[in-house]
DNA sequence: ATAATGATTGCAATCGATTGCAAAGGGGTG
DNA sequence: CACCCCTTTGCAATCGATTGCAATCATTAT
């Protein structure tokens, strides 16, 4: 590969003016700059990044921390932040953790050392001190998916107002006995759509009956016994809200496999808008949220950070309702 | 930050010793170490990896370039390469083209200098000259999913294989009628595909109708007009092998909608062995590829090849076949 | 003719590591 | 006591760029 030095040789000046043709921003004689040219056409040079890198600081590269790409919320929102982050000039490095501290800790301590420019973290574990000593350090960080706290940067979407509106708009249709399949609630995003669908049975008066609350639902079964076991109490319900569009799936197969129907039955609803949604029978009514634009947003985030603006701030996204056949 | 200066500088020894004794390779008293790894301590040094990295001419970090995350059988596959390259003490650079070639060459162009260790590459296209270039720079480069020439090196599964046990199940099922909704034919894997699926008709001695075969489905559509068009047009099937598992959803979709049932009047078979299957009514029965494996497979050959293990051949990964309820 | 001005260009230091070579110091042997 | 060898350590070059400072040269004003 051909250096810097090379090209000097080849064109018998300096590596200074080759760098400075190169770079545009200082005046060089338009004749060196022709002889420059040649000799960079002739020996193929491309600069060394690495080198570039080391002096100037800075890599244009960003790290993507997230539990799982094979989560099916994920693919969209990497393609958003990889996107925005090619258009800005910056490449994206890919970290799935599983939620696994240890191997989140690796990754951090791997990357850090002067080697890229900032993390985008979609983890949800509540224990975030080794992120927010990244944050001390200096560092740039954005917050995804979860949110941390009111003074560093996040892009969320609005959970309560999502689970508001899916609530609101099983009552709407005539639902008063709503369970809640919901997951574990040390993982905030939880938290605010318990809240809003609270919210949304009390501003309608609809008493909260807890027995139709399932909050710890884990990932494998993802719903399926959780939403068998509370029909198989015999607790009566109109509808489901699920809290994710995987359980919402997986409730509508447990209703099935005992022999009701949805919506007739039973109406579900979900929170996602995964494209499983319209593939499942009846197709999935459910509260879409902007994966792509979340991811979007985070990097445009990120990178004002990298580039200076110190802004931090929480950013929420809405979500919309949208509508198929799973409701009655 | 601290650097290896500034910690020789506390430990009263050269920037030389410090180093050596990070490494390890070459002996330092025991006292030293004593004194440089308490300074380390005290600093709480990290060593610059750019700085290592241009000096090594090496960076353990590998590119994946591939269409697009967000299309359902590259999140495994993914997966499965981050997880051999960080088993293996690499970072992964995740590029998404949407088979453009000008962003693959510009993620070429930039990735190349002397700043990744190797590509692999999924890009389906059948013009790869530019990544010829690359290879012939004594860049190590892997091609996964599709295959390009006998001389490098690829990691695909038995397209030809799968595609005809698929045929074969069917037939051994007693269907003679079989469609065949396939994708674009410059695309090799689909070429392969209906390979397989010819094979499998003529060892059978079953004539092969080519009103039954529609190659150029594509992405958007995927399938369901397709087949809509084959049973609006009246010819008589009583199976559809399906070259992936969104095409085969789609069909049984495009069959229920007029009417017909599914493994009833029609039999459905699928190739990828995606979450959907489980999801779609009839459950879809379908030829599973190891969509992990691929990647580790794929990150495996990559580091050997950076390694300077130069063995290039094509691996060939096995399919096998998952009966679910499509198929009567 | 001389000084001042501005445009080009090169020198050399720097970013933060690694490593070959040589020097210094200690111990053992003849 | 002199010599040699081995261990430990430091010096300085190197990887391939960028950039402040100074030198050179031509041009213009006085």
């Amino acid at each position: 590969m051909a250096t810097l030095k090379d090209v000097a040789r080849l064109a018998g000046v300096s590596a200074s003016t080759v760098s400075r043709t190169l770079s545009g921003n200082i005046h060089v004689d338009e004749q060196t700059q022709q002889k420059v040219w040649a000799a960079i056409k002739e020996l193929k040079y491309k600069p060394n990044i690495l080198a570039k890198s080391l002096k100037e600081g800075r890599t244009n590269t960003v790290a993507l921390i997230i539990p799982n790409i094979r989560n099916p919320i994920f693919p969209a929102v990497t393609r958003g932040a990889e996107d925005t982050a090619r258009k800005n000039g910056f490449t994206l490095i890919l970290c799935n953790t599983d939620e696994d501290l240890s191997v989140e800790k690796d990754y951090i301590d791997k990357l850090t050392n002067r080697w890229v420019d900032g993390f985008i973290f979609a983890t949800a574990r509540d224990d975030s001190s080794h992120i927010m000593e990244l944050k001390a350090q200096g560092i740039p960080v954005v917050f995804m998916i979860r949110s941390i706290d009111n003074h560093s940067d996040t892009v969320t979407v609005d959970n309560r107002g999502g689970a508001y509106k899916a609530a609101d708009y099983l009552i709407s249709r005539g639902c008063t006995k709503i369970a809640f399949i919901n997951g574990p609630l040390d993982i905030d995003l939880y938290r605010q759509r318990l809240d809003g669908y609270k919210n949304a049975l009390k501003e309608h008066g609809i008493p909260i009956d807890d027995r139709l609350i399932v909050n710890d639902v884990n990932d494998q079964d993802n719903g399926y016994h959780a939403m068998l076991n509370l029909l198989d109490k015999g607790i009566k319900m109109d509808a489901v809200f699920a809290a994710s569009d995987p359980k919402a799936v997986n409730a509508i197969k447990a209703i099935k496999s005992r022999g009701l129907s949805v919506p007739g039955d039973i109406s579900v609803i979900g929170f996602d808008d995964l494209d499983i949604a319209t593939i499942i029978e009846p197709s999935l009514t459910t509260i879409a949220q902007p994966a792509y634009d979340i991811g979007t947003t985070a990097m445009d985030t990120l990178i004002r950070l990298i580039d200076g603006h110190k802004n931090a701030m929480p950013i929420v996204l809405d979500t919309h309702l949208v509508v198929r056949q799973s409701v009655r």
